[in-house]
DNA sequence: ATGATAATGATAATAATTATCATTATGGGA
DNA sequence: TCCCATAATGATAATTATTATCATTATCAT
């Protein structure tokens, strides 16, 4: 893999973002201070990253795509009301991983964890409120908030 | 939610199908016998089943949208080479939840688990050469056959 | 410096899913 | 049992995120 202009601002984009930012989100920022930088290749690059093991590229709850620069063994929180994702710096021990062995006979090589419910702001917002639908609960705050 | 010829087959389709299949696939068979159902109905009515949390949702290494009738508490093994997603009749304790809740403010409600690694089937077929990419893989697994 | 080739960027293409909307089916109440 | 408000359906248009194509440019080993 050479390197580029490119690879470098992407990787700092991402460095910045300590919200797991989608391909899309990403390209959208790094828009504004570098016009010249077309989507695929950030779509392209973090992929290429992804794959390489340089950065992780974590599924949201909808299917969607994002990418997380931190490498160091950690889970995930995504709040099923609005979707976003935050880090839960845990080390979980690799025992699970020999216990779940006993149960199939694949190979398991590693673990994704991933917790779920409702963030302070969500809870807060609409105390209890529980919605899956990222829409539906976009319109729900903006009317909240009118 | 009101009944239909159509909810009871879309149902009875799934819980024939026990490989987790994706909307598409599932509209794919239950079209051989009834070419009256469209996929939009399909779509609406896995995905609303899911929210009453009738069946379950998953998602896939790639981003797609994975159905499972089962309910029972149970995890899965996604392999990392051909997609396939196994069960793992796991049952693991709530104690993990109270532990990551120590990590974060958040109020979590539950967790998901994803074991990865190689299936049986892909381990022989290439003896252990790990490939992230399907399509990739696609293409070494029909090279390897010819 | 040079050349093989990897990377880029504009854009076309793809694929999965969702929205629209006219039509049909469901089920609670008269 | 029939009515009817309205939920559900199905054909298809629209959307959205992502990937493929390909001519051009940049990288880096020699």
């Amino acid at each position: 893999m050479r390197n580029s202009k490119q690879k470098d601002i992407i990787l700092r984009a991402l460095d910045e973002h300590k919200i797991h930012p989608t391909a899309d989100e990403l390209y959208q920022y790094i828009h504004k201070e570098h016009a010249e930088i077309g989507v695929a290749t950030v779509y392209r690059n973090l992929n290429k990253f992804a794959e390489k093991g340089i950065i992780r590229k974590i599924v949201g709850l909808d299917g969607s795509s994002h990418f997380d620069s931190c490498l160091e063994p950690h889970y995930h929180f995504i709040c099923s009301c609005c979707g976003k994702i935050y880090d839960i710096p845990m080390n979980i021990g690799k025992d699970l991983i020999a216990k779940a062995e006993e149960f199939t006979d694949c190979k398991i090589t590693s673990m994704d964890i991933t917790f779920r419910g409702l963030c302070r702001k969500c809870e807060d917002e609409h105390n209890g409120n529980f919605v899956f639908d990222e829409k539906e609960t976009e319109m729900l705050l903006t009317a909240s908030m009118s």
